[in-house]
RNA sequence: GGCUCCAUGGUCAAGCGGUUAAGACAUCGCCCUUUCACGGCGGUAACACGGGUUCGAUUCCCGUUGGAGUCACCA
């Protein structure tokens, strides 16, 4: 059996969109599943829309995301050049667009931009809706060699039957048959002289020997046309697996405005890459287990994409939170330690406290990094609260009952020197039993007083230890002064 | 609007003619607990509708409805 090809091939637009780094990722383990190949090829064939530094954006990915090319361009295996623009100078496409015109399977258009307007017949949607009428296909011989002679303006369009139909295979969504008829005659080189993707894609794929052309859903509807170009060449058709789309939460394609639609927005919401690769493996994909968290490595050996669903699946932002948590729950604590580092010392205004123990304090409770912040920044500034917080149904407290143990304990607590949580759970647990209560009696108003909060990343000897003495007793005193003057 | 695709809980998703219709997120309750979180246990919640085919349809076929994609000198 031939070995399997799968090539990605994104152009250089800006951020990586998390469709396009799904469709990577599956291409990546399509190929790897089978010890096939994974290409990277970059389709910068539009100058109006490259951006700069894109290209660095998509190496940038690859890499934190694992997705290890074997062939690119920066790693020619024979095929090259990766990048269409330098393939725009080699002439390859002009030669393939010639060979086409040669066949009679394509042809020089000549209009102008007015011409083309006039064709739109019917507005939807605030979209025009146009078909082109062949009109330079009438074009003699002659004529053509013309115009191309006193230099007009041309594009080279493709050339398609209006009669019959088209059909195609598609692994996931079978066989799909359209009308000839709903087949415009599609341009295949702009008047820049570039290719479009629809002409460059077929032709690279063919020449870089793509077995399995892997590509979102939205090509479902064109993907006749590149078929007819496959024949008109008389190349072999690979095998087309169309990916199910990802949309936002109302169901529609993943747009910028929902804030997460690129790989580098979610990386910057405290998303970790493995995370978002394992959950976009799962977004339109299952294993034949139910196990939801995997490697990159177990993926490869999971992945069957005979398992791919065809249905749209919505970006769920909550469950990638959650699956992020559990990555970081089973991080190495000194990863993690170093990771959550800026956002620890932002949280308390880089006062010297113990990170470390901040760190093992929110590490098992927190989904994303930012969510560090909030959590421990009390511990900076003591917040405003109000008293009513000190009454407690299940601790069985009220606010004279937190008054009264804060008073008691005032003078215990001054004279302790051992600010160590063990020695204050003991102390405050020797309180306890002296006075025969259950300790949540004690531990509530402490926790209270010492946080100002509801609830705490820690109990309240913990939060003390990490107060020190002096803030420990300055926030009780401060708690019992509120209280007597409620 | 034409064409194409899709249709199991709020979301991801298993199922591929006979099941008490899995599991996960979210949600709710209980337990654990020095509050919260983690963890454990449990609950609520789904086969869009109508026709066929069949002894039997979530599963196969047709239609309806709903949703999405596409209709560029963008990819």
């Amino acid at each position: 059996m031939k070995k399997i090809r799968c090539r990605f091939a994104p152009s250089p637009t800006g951020r990586m969109h998390v469709g396009n780094l799904r469709s990577a990722l599956y291409e990546f383990l399509i190929a790897k599943h089978e010890g096939g190949d994974f290409i990277f090829r970059i389709e910068d064939t539009d100058q109006e829309r490259y951006v700069e530094g894109a290209t660095e954006i998509i190496y940038n990915t690859l890499k934190q995301t694992g997705l290890v090319y074997d062939e690119g361009p920066d790693k020619d295996k024979g095929y090259g050049p990766y990048v269409q623009s330098e393939r725009v100078k080699a002439g390859i496409y002009a030669k393939y667009a010639k060979e086409l015109i040669d066949k009679g399977e394509a042809y020089y258009c000549f209009c102008d931009k007015e011409r083309l307007a006039a064709l739109k017949t019917e507005v939807v949607e605030g979209k025009e809706i146009s078909i082109y009428d062949k009109h330079c296909l009438g074009l003699s011989k002659e004529e053509v060699e013309e115009k191309l002679k006193s230099g007009i303006p041309y594009v080279i369009r493709q050339n398609n039957p209006r009669t019959g139909t088209t059909s195609f295979h598609d692994e996931l969504y079978g066989d799909i048959t359209v009308d000839n008829s709903e087949l415009d005659d599609m341009i295949l080189i702009k008047s820049d002289g570039y290719p479009t993707y629809n002409f460059a894609n077929v032709v690279d794929d063919h020449l870089m020997e793509i077995t399995h052309v892997v590509r979102g859903n939205e090509y479902l509807s064109s993907t006749p046309k590149y078929n007819r170009l496959y024949e008109a060449f008389g190349w072999e058709i690979p095998v087309y697996i169309h990916l199910p789309l990802i949309t936002d939460e109302e169901h529609k394609k993943l747009s910028k405005r929902s804030g997460h639609s690129s790989f580098e927005d979610i990386v910057e919401q405290g998303i970790l890459p493995e995370a978002i690769v394992n959950f976009i493996a799962l977004l339109g994909w299952s294993p034949e287990s139910d196990r939801e968290i995997f490697s990159l490595d177990e993926l490869i050996k999971e992945f069957d994409y005979r398992r791919i669903n065809k249905s749209p699946s919505v970006f769920d932002m909550n469950k990638l939170k959650w699956m992020n948590g559990e990555y970081i729950k089973a991080m190495d604590f000194d990863r993690f330690y170093e990771m959550a580092l800026p956002y620890i010392k932002e949280a308390v205004g880089g006062k010297p406290l113990d990170y470390k123990k901040l760190a093992e304090m929110a590490k098992t409770r927190i989904e994303v990094f930012p969510d560090i912040i909030p959590l421990i920044s009390f511990f900076d500034v003591l917040p405003e609260y109000d008293t009513s917080m000190y009454a407690h149904k299940k601790m069985k407290t009220t606010e004279e009952t937190s008054l009264e143990v804060l008073r008691d304990i005032l003078p215990i607590l001054e004279k302790q020197e051992d600010y160590s949580n063990d020695a204050l759970y003991q102390t405050l647990l020797a309180y306890v039993a002296e006075k025969g209560v259950k300790n949540g009696y004690v531990m509530w108003p402490v926790r209270t007083a010492v946080s100002g909060l509801q609830m705490t990343p820690a109990g309240a000897t913990e939060i003390m230890e990490v107060l020190g003495k002096e803030e420990s007793l300055s926030r009780i005193k401060k708690g019992i002064e509120l209280l007597e003057n409620k």
